[in-house]
RNA sequence: GGGCCCGUAGCUCAGCUGGUAGAGCAACGGACUUUUAAUCCGUAGGUCGGAGGUUCGAAUCCUCCCGGGCUCACCA
């Protein structure tokens, strides 16, 4: 193979910097400046007049960064190094530094790839390009194995997720994209912060995995001697919190389902939750209206209220646009919503005639939900809370004010898909318990991902929850949203990936064949 | 899990109405002291994802397997 090869050819190259009394492995180096930092002051391109006056530091600088592409002609070089913040061309002559190390050194033993220190002068070519003079080269690290091409990057998708540092030094925007992701979530802690809120860790091993309807993934505690759950979310411990008398929480972390992979499902995956005391679900649509405006603010610029999305335009304009669940879903499929909540043949139909899978098997507020999903969410592009949902299908909401059918809940879409989830939450213990109870009914009927019920939930209830609204925002899409990707493994660093058979035939002739469940 | 598509050199790709593999970049040797997808001359590099099958002959056709992408289902 000519990787092989490339790789005999490094380590030698490793051991010749060595008898050189050169560390090709090297300790610590003083970077005085950064590559994009200079490039953003200096610029990049400048008319001839400009160029004549224009004055550049004298000083001498160091960087230090990997070895991107390099041009030797005879006695003198260009080549690019790339640090953190960018990439700039530096040159290096045989006359400057020495014969011996230019010939013996330079040309012979570093690589594209190598992560060098640089020490010397700005200048600019005669093409405009700002450019180091190099007066002085260190090694610091040998790179072993030959990067992806210079010029179409890499694209083999599998290759940038299983190899992602690949991807982040050869494709720039992919750098970019995972800026955005921590500024998001950065911004949404400050966010939350100014407006008193504290952030809480609770626990992501959980003996019951309660909280939304979810399949989980199962481990096993060795000390305990008991099968424990990792979190599907952390809703059931946060409110215990506002039990305990902390006003305003949040938590910002990994929830974890046992589900499919998908462009939008990923099975562990960030969300932020937040519980507020004494307000209610309008409160929490102003407020996420406000975290909008300040996401937008902080991440497109001051005033910015229009993104686009896959080319689609979408506005951010307060207010959002408000449906209600039963009048939109009324709408779309002719149905009352009086039809809606109590007519099961007709609802049925209704769902037989889309075409959805299975509709017999579903309970009647399913299938609403069914049409609902098939019906009214491919059409919310621009940003709508749409509100009140049934009862049925919100365990853990709080009855609506004058209708004891619905729960004040609201969802936000935006191009269709759900935001966040938020509500009024439910804190009359009774209530809870027999809520409760019906999702232990709609397990027993074969629902595998009904609520769990949390006995000592509700104990903590019966001390009293103060009247609560909670909010949860996925931010994996959030952060799709914000960087114009269609997929969630384009915003995950490591996305769940098979993981790849490498074994020698030997090993997999031992191996016994995976039985299929 | 179902459907459609993809897997050829380290990377990006050609070759696919069957006749045992090509290019550019990267690598190696050489020329070149302001190049920038540097240029020029030369060299090397592949069990064509894997296993079977059809055939005189398979990268090419068929089957199964592995991995990936999109999509549907489940969900956030």
């Amino acid at each position: 193979m000519a990787e092989e090869r490339i790789l005999e050819q490094r380590k030698e190259k490793v051991e010749k910097l060595k008898e050189l009394g050169y560390e090709p492995y090297a300790y610590r180096y003083e970077v005085n400046a950064k590559a994009g930092e200079l490039l953003q002051r200096f610029g990049k391109v400048k008319s001839e007049e400009e160029r004549e006056k224009e004055e550049l530091p004298k000083d001498e600088l160091s960087l230090a960064g990997r070895i991107m592409s390099m041009r030797i002609m005879g006695k003198a070089a260009f080549f690019h190094i790339q640090d953190e913040s960018g990439r700039i061309q530096c040159y290096i002559r045989r006359d400057t530094v020495g014969a011996d190390f230019y010939n013996k050194v330079f040309k012979k033993l570093i690589d594209i790839g190598d992560i060098v220190g640089v020490r010397g002068t700005l200048f600019r070519t005669r093409t405009g390009e700002l450019t180091l003079e190099v007066k002085e080269l260190i090694p610091l690290t040998k790179s072993l194995r030959p990067l992806p091409e210079k010029w179409h990057g890499l694209k083999d998708t599998e290759k940038r997720y299983r190899q992602r540092y690949l991807d982040l030094i050869v494709n720039p925007e992919v750098r970019d994209i995972f800026r955005t992701r921590t500024k998001v979530i950065k911004k949404i802690r400050e966010f939350l912060d100014s407006r008193g809120f504290i952030e809480v860790e609770t626990p992501i091993l959980q003996p019951i995995a309660s909280g939304a309807a979810a399949r989980p993934f199962i481990t096993h505690y060795n000390a305990l001697d008991i099968d424990v759950y990792l979190r599907i979310a952390p809703e059931l411990y946060l409110k215990r919190l506002l039990v305990g008398g902390f006003e305003r929480v949040y938590e910002l972390g990994k929830n974890f389902r046992n589900e499919g992979i998908s462009t939008r499902h990923n099975p562990e995956f960030t969300m932020v939750e937040w519980y507020m005391a004494y307000a209610d679900y309008n409160d929490l649509m102003e407020m996420t209206e406000e975290l909008f405006e300040f996401l937008l603010d902080e991440i497109f610029g001051k005033g910015v209220r229009e993104i686009e999305y896959q080319g689609t335009k979408i506005s951010f304009e307060r207010p959002f646009r408000r449906i209600s669940y039963l009048g939109e879903l009324s709408k779309k499929t002719g149905l009352t919503e009086e039809e809606l909540l109590h007519d099961e043949e007709k609802v049925l139909a209704k769902a037989k005639e889309l075409g959805i899978e299975k509709a017999e098997e579903l309970s009647h507020f399913k299938r609403v939900q069914e049409l609902f999903e098939a019906l009214v969410e491919p059409e919310l592009i621009q940003p709508t809370f749409v509100i009140d949902f049934p009862k049925a299908i919100s365990p853990l909401a709080k009855e609506k004010r004058g209708n004891p059918e619905l729960v004040e809940r609201f969802e936000l879409f935006i191009f269709g898909r759900e935001i966040a989830n938020a509500y009024t939450e439910l804190n009359n213990p009774k209530e809870q318990e027999e809520r409760f109870k019906q999702q232990l009914e709609e397990k027993a009927k074969g629902d595998e991902e009904a609520m769990e019920y949390d006995a000592d939930f509700i104990t903590a209830l019966e001390y009293g929850m103060p009247p609560t609204a909670g909010e949860g925002i996925g931010i994996d899409r959030l952060v799709m949203l914000f960087t114009d990707k269609d997929s969630i493994r384009e915003v995950l660093l490591f996305p769940q990936l098979r993981p790849e058979k490498r074994c020698g035939e030997e090993i997999c002739e031992v191996e016994p064949e995976k039985k299929e469940e």
